[in-house]
DNA sequence: TGTACATCAGTGAACGCGCGTTCACTGATGTAC
DNA sequence: TGTACATCAGTGAACGCGCGTTCACTGATGTAC
């Protein structure tokens, strides 16, 4: 069995949660160090007895965005309704309303895609196992789905819910979703009935 | 017909330039006035007798980004081989390890899809319309396609070449690139043969 | 159980630096006669 | 064409501020006897 975790170590894990959540919130540049530490609690100065520096927290922060994320989606898919396939359960949970909106709790390679080419080295590491990750993950909701049609419904998720967002949470952006939805459901899942 | 520009207004012009190209290489965040202007030849000093603030700028550096990006596409699409459909240009083109690598002056919501929604009111609107000019773009190449299909496709360029530029300008990128631009063009193009 | 002391997590002031923005000034451009 | 002057585009120093990072210190935690 694993020892209990120090006063230091829950801090610490403490930190991460947070980063995790303001680098979704705000972008990887968008938010400082000391603005972290404020929202977990503590002040600016312990910092660097957790982090070597800013980009090792951001490194461990989408890490752990990403496991959150894919908790997540694993729950929604893992126990989906009888007659509803895994893939439509990912599929309307990654395109649903909700996901425009709350950015924060959702996908990082959403919320951060286009930035990931631009940090350290570090930070880059964990974001290409992060877009791996997310092709595995869509590839286990299509039965006999090979990789190459997993990164195609994964481009097309991120694709479809950053574009919504930058249309905005409004009648617009919902619509785009919807239409994505529906062909990507239409041309992949099981076809049972499915209108509007 | 339209007056010889003054001296200010080329200035003005080379500035947004540079801003364009600036933008798309380090992100809104990570671009600064000094640097802009600096690259255009000229000390920061200047710069607020051209723009009314940094996020004006941003605004139109953006917009700019999107006409020089549309522009380049349309060309491409304009006169297609014959045989060779405009949509297959646009996939070919889009989808591109030419592309991939050339972010500074490649499409700007490929490039700053995930920042866009943090930016300042008058930056998001700009955001907003360049989306909606992707998918009119993407239409146009679609014969009889509608405004929903427009988006998918849409979404699932600007997606696989966020996660692809993610993955990095490498085999494990560029075989991403591949797959869906082999996908897109089965599933949407003029079924001529083709293959690898 | 109680005291004495070492360890350790977190504090808060300070550092050098670069940011967006302002402004008094300079030198070039262009107009008037 | 040539001089005198007004206009204007761009310069560079300065501003207040917040950043990432460092470090001497404090007060709480936990161990030894």
């Amino acid at each position: 069995m694993e020892p209990a975790p120090t006063r230091k170590e829950l801090t610490h894990q403490r930190i991460v949660e947070t980063a995790a959540r303001a680098i979704r919130r705000g972008g990887f540049q968008g938010v400082g160090v000391a603005d972290i530490m404020k929202e977990a609690g503590l002040t600016h100065g312990g910092f660097y007895a957790h982090f070597e520096s800013r980009d090792a927290l951001l490194a461990e922060a989408l890490a752990h965005a990403g496991r959150e994320s894919a908790g997540r989606v694993a729950q929604r898919t893992g126990h989906a309704a009888p007659g509803r396939s895994a893939f439509r359960a990912l599929v309307e949970g990654y395109l649903s309303e909700e996901h425009l909106i709350s950015t924060e709790t959702g996908c990082p390679v959403a919320a951060l895609g286009s930035e990931m080419p631009r940090q350290a080295p570090a930070v880059r590491e964990v974001a290409a196992e992060r877009v791996r990750s997310l092709i595995a993950g869509v590839r286990k909701t299509l039965p006999g789905g090979s990789a190459q049609t997993a990164a195609v419904v994964a481009s097309q998720l991120v694709g479809a819910l950053q574009l919504a967002r930058a249309l905005g949470d409004n009648a617009e952006g919902k619509a785009l979703l919807k239409g994505v939805r529906r062909h990507l459901l239409e041309q992949f899942d099981t076809p049972t009935a499915d209108q509007a």
